[in-house]
DNA sequence: GCGGGCATCATCCGATCGGCTATCCGGGGT
DNA sequence: ACCCCGGATAGCCGATCGGATGATGCCCGC
């Protein structure tokens, strides 16, 4: 069958990623890398000069703008390609973040090399591809009403985690302190929990705070 | 100058990474990959097989035992190599730990891979080689030393972080309340924390508690 | 054998927290 | 049009926390 080969561009700020990844991309008959970035303003320009078919975006670009931004930057161009997501974290908060900017798919780093092809080459044909522990920890809050932290509240908690008090906090967000516990019940309520340290281990551990 | 070859094992979880690395590696003519493994048994296997001058080392190995752990267990075989440890994240806790096992470097997977044919090569004459950004965190630590939390305060911690109070966590432990506080007290000296969120979040960052 | 870390317990007190109730506004969905 | 939700604000109050201070007993290392 005489194939159109899929042309591919790589972002990711880590030398070694954008090298192992090619040398396992360009390996298949049917795939080519085109391109590379290692921050946000060389992905937009080498999208635009290139016209990839598929772009592999890691999320955390070092300094300057992230790989969601990016993403929502790239898929703004003309003709965008579609974006395939890959990286280390499989945060709740950054799926819905890269999708929420246009990407198609999400994958982990640790994939194997096989289930990443099948991937890039879903993505190309404009099909959403899950790693499956993101598709299972979508399932599962999607099933188990997970009542989701809104913005603000993820803002909360990072300062909770720092061991902010709550007129600290307010300061910081330039808000009053009645706002702040007013978000902390909030916080407590979605999170199942009624202390402080008990919404910072729980944050943590739903993924919902980093480490 | 007619040198040796240096041979090199990896030892990584991550596919894309390995070929990374051995992409980059193998295109240096004084430097062989000549063996891979993705966790800590195969690791062993193939140290003990291929008898390298250097193991380049990620510290988190999915399941199973971590970097540091089989860093350790190669370091103890028949004529070790020296091991240079490659992994994403300078966490105080790990570097500390992969140095005590028995690394002699210590390198970010954003390094340039000049960066890491150089510490390859360092690595290999038994240099000790440390990335700017690690060597700058651990002259810090080496100045104010950190206090190490005793498994009593390790208890506390834990059910600190299940949003325990301090009069359940006492019938919890069948101590008093006032020795409850007492031990909260050190733990947020030693921590360089004060309220009970931010220990919670430092030791998870710490590697003290485990999410 | 003496200091020091660990673990235990006690008291005091001001600051903070967490729960409760209630209001207001703006945007998105029915 | 209506209602719900996120966000912001307010006051009240009992419970809890965190800091300071001090004391006892144990065991280890120097």
């Amino acid at each position: 069958m005489p194939e159109q080969r899929i042309r591919v561009v790589l972002v990711d700020d880590h030398p070694v990623v954008r090298a192992g990844v090619r040398a396992l991309v360009d390996a298949q008959d049917d795939l080519d890398v085109v391109g590379e970035a290692a921050d946000s303003t060389q992905a937009v320009a080498v999208v635009g000069e290139t016209q990839p078919d598929v772009v592999l975006m890691d999320l955390s670009l070092g300094d300057g703008p992230g790989g969601a931004e990016t993403t929502r930057l790239v898929r703004e161009l003309p003709s965008p390609p579609n974006v395939l997501v890959l990286t280390t974290y499989d945060t709740e908060a950054d799926v819905l973040e890269a999708v929420d900017a246009g990407a198609s798919g999400y994958l982990l780093k640790d994939a194997p090399p096989e289930e990443l092809f099948r991937a890039i080459r879903g993505t190309a044909r404009g099909e959403t591809v899950l790693a499956p522990s993101v598709a299972t920890r979508l399932l599962q809050r999607a099933a188990s009403p997970t009542p989701k932290v809104s913005p603000r509240e993820v803002e909360i908690l990072r300062l909770l985690a720092r061991g902010l008090g709550n007129k600290e906090m307010a300061r910081e967000l330039l808000v009053s302190e009645a706002t702040v516990k007013s978000h902390l019940s909030h916080i407590y309520t979605k999170l199942g929990v009624d202390t402080r340290a008990g919404a910072v281990a729980t944050a943590i551990e739903r993924r919902i705070l980093r480490p």
